[in-house]
DNA sequence: AATTGTTTCCATCAACTGATGGAGAAACAT
DNA sequence: ATGTTTCTCCATCAGTTGATGGAAACAATT
């Protein structure tokens, strides 16, 4: 039994999966609230009623888009995880944050999708769930800041949420920063990839 | 001539004060679009026309409400700055971190209006402007980043942003990350006091 | 008491929102 | 041709939104 979403990775092509690309690029853009079902028809290119006839209510669509974008977050995780493994703390730190980086940029609507989650009051109470506790656990064993996926203390897990923000923010603000920077797109990433180094790297490596 | 934030900030009993003060929290709760005057009205506890009398536009209200705001924000400052000047980098930022969480946990409207300004690609145009380029120049020579306040290169503008959007992401997420670090409020205020100067210290007190 | 200016509410507007029903197209098999 | 299924659109609905006009209540001064 394949789920609308499985369904609509099958045939990229297919309407199903054209409305879904557009309303993830959409939410990303305005959030829930002040994305309108005809925004989405219109960026696709067809009327309202044939998005309704696809996906049904605009909270299912938007589900939707959470859980794809939450699959492809656990997908770029894993492989992170498996690029960096074996090698010194600092290397693995600068691997990960180039890599998440990397990814992030190219898909600007996944930190939006993110955020928008963490502070949006949203009424409607659909939120990206991508598994956070367990990531987070991951993470903190990874980076050595726990031995046990099960006993990760607060204060590693909030130093991981930190790191993450941290990354979450310079992508998702880049429309406000990077005016404030006075550069060019290029040397944005650079420089983001650069003060996040300065910043993350001294913190996991000094030693206490 | 005296402007209606002027003349509001005067008389906090007054209906115009009243208003402004309502807007500010639920403008900060649930951004520009997903408040509405009818809401911020009800908190006062007036009818709508009453609001629309006093303040016009609900664009003219947020814009007060950024500028009141912005105010502030200016003014804490300013008080962080002369009360950690010529202390030593350690403490200086170790207590600019602490009163800068004292302020903003206990006003947690202002961090979301301006991550709000920051993500929210809204059409409505009003952004928090706190002269945040003016700001950061300033801490920038505070901190020995850069020695003018004319000088200030792109890396140490960068550095100062992930400064402050750690800072603001700790408060505004509280209700998603809270639970996740299955703590109370007093603990989690002190959890990321202590997250931020694990992370931010020794960053900008290591030698190169 | 009369005048004046301020403050409040009720009723209402046009625009937009999410959502639906029904009428056709198109493709396909029978 | 006939029927069936899938797909698409037009027209429309009820509810909400930002915003306004007019009438009444209120306060202060003359």
């Amino acid at each position: 039994m394949a789920s609308p979403l499985e369904k609509a990775r099958q045939d990229p092509n297919s309407m199903k999966a054209r409305i879904l690309a557009a309303a993830r690029m959409i939410f990303g853009q305005y959030g829930y609230n002040d994305t309108t079902t005809r925004m989405i028809a219109k960026e696709v290119g067809i009327d309202i009623s044939t998005l309704y006839y696809h996906w049904g209510e605009k909270q299912d669509l938007y589900e939707a888009v959470l859980a794809d974008v939450g699959d492809e977050i656990q997908q770029e995780l894993n492989e992170i995880e498996r690029h960096v493994s074996g090698q010194s703390m600092v290397r693995r730190l600068e691997t990960a944050l180039d890599m998440m980086c990397d990814y992030l940029f190219s898909h600007p609507e996944v930190p939006n999708l993110i955020l928008f989650g963490y502070f949006n009051k949203t009424q409607h109470g659909v939120t990206l769930d991508i598994k956070m506790t367990e990531h987070i656990a991951n993470i903190a064993v990874a980076m050595d800041l726990a031995k046990n996926k099960k006993k990760v203390t607060i204060q590693a897990k909030a130093r991981i949420l930190a790191v993450w923000n941290t990354v979450l923010n310079f992508i998702s603000g880049e429309s406000f920063f990077r005016p404030m920077l006075e550069t060019d797109r290029e040397h944005y990433i650079q420089v983001v990839k650069e003060t996040l180094k300065f910043i993350l790297v001294p913190a996991f490596t000094a030693e206490k």
